[in-house]
DNA sequence: CGCTGTACTATACAGTGTACGTTAGGGAGG
DNA sequence: CCTCCCTAACGTACACTGTATAGTACAGCG
């Protein structure tokens, strides 16, 4: 997190709003080509001021992780714990959509942070209600969880990859080079492939096989 | 993929030799560490050797990945579909963990590769076998392969921090410092946490709940 | 033999994160 | 008020990255 030994911050900048050019600028550039020099240029300030408030690059992401996760939606009440928790899993989902850096911010860097808690804190509850056993909710929030990153991770991915006209020519001719004889189930089912990689209906299908599945093992 | 143009390779170098030596690296040294100029110190050779045989780094990535697939197994025969699936997850995950740049490979960058598809083709044959229709079974299909990808990536990069002394204890401690009142099921549930992420059980766990969801909507 | 094509080298550039030492300006104590 | 100190921010420097470009030496073919 922050050093905040700030008590006396002289003038231009704070965690605050070195976290919140950050953001810009990775949503704006993209997140690969983020850098500290580049921030730095942004706020008007040679690249160690940053040093004082963050001890180092990661702990900078760490900080736009949790101002992210802070984003996520609190879990609706009066619904069916399996629309509770598919309010969670959509909510992240749909933040890692609006803000791509938040799939590679939380691929990248372990848990950890208040927000970040918080969500899980939701989560669980939602899972203990349900009537699931101390074991079974942690094991089920980690599935969830991993299923959300892999998922929407893999989705944005494709996203950025089919905006890149080069990259995705290259892809399309590889495909069509597949041998019919070698991998015909592959070439076959080639339209469904490309049209099942992503969306909304694509998430739900595996989410809703994940409740399918939790449904038969709720206790009671 | 390699370019390989080469009808006279003069000595030292080859693409396969390239590839195999950027593994051993990525492997001794972490996927992170990896660099162009190591690689070719490695191979004693100029960086720019190596630009005869891939056109640049994410091509090298490319084929280093290609090379990880052909060792996923094939599909057992005469088991049932759902083993075969849980064979081919299987496959793939313990490559991975066995191989933790392949994590890394196959999140960063879209699929492609004789070798990619070869494994493709093994689980949507089994799909397709097992009475699901070409959506259904393309659809499936992404869902596990995201579900294999995100579970077992987050395994592994939790396991690194484990292995790292400072983040591990830095983790502990902010773990440990949130408010019981304020988290009360995250940290009543910390032990199980702990102790869920990762490992064969909590990957079957997943899986499990996949594969049962899947048998409620398989045709006849 | 000379010519062409190519495996590899040498040099260079623009960029990265960050360690180190310095400067300047506000708050606190005399 | 003056002084001292603390620290936010600066400047410089280093070791590194990927790769564009130009050059060199050797294989095979006429």
């Amino acid at each position: 997190m922050s050093v905040t030994k700030s008590r006396t911050p002289r003038n231009t900048l704070s965690s605050e709003l070195i976290v919140r050019t950050a953001l810009d600028l990775m949503e704006a550039k993209g997140t690969d080509a983020f850098s500290l020099r580049g921030l730095a240029a942004e706020l008007g300030v040679g690249p160690m001021a940053l040093y004082t408030y963050f001890r180092n690059k990661d702990d900078l992401y760490d900080a736009v992780r949790d101002h992210l996760m802070a984003l996520v939606p609190p879990v609706p009440a009066d619904v069916d714990w399996k629309d509770q928790v598919r309010a969670v899993c959509r909510g992240l989902r749909a933040l890692m959509l609006q803000h791509p850096c938040l799939a590679q911010l939380l691929g990248s860097r372990p848990l950890s942070g208040h927000e970040t808690a918080r969500v899980a804190e939701g989560l669980l509850g939602v899972l203990r209600s349900a009537g699931f056993d101390a074991e079974a909710a942690a094991r089920t929030h980690t599935t969830l969880f991993t299923y959300v990153l892999g998922a929407t991770s893999w989705e944005i991915q494709m996203a950025a990859e089919r905006r890149d006209p080069e990259a995705w020519r290259r892809l399309r001719t590889t495909m069509e080079s597949l041998s019919a004889k070698e991998f015909p189930t592959v070439v076959d089912l080639a339209p469904e492939l490309a049209r099942t990689t992503g969306g909304d209906e694509q998430f739900d299908y595996g989410l809703d096989l994940l409740l399918a599945g939790l449904e038969l093992r709720r206790p009671s």
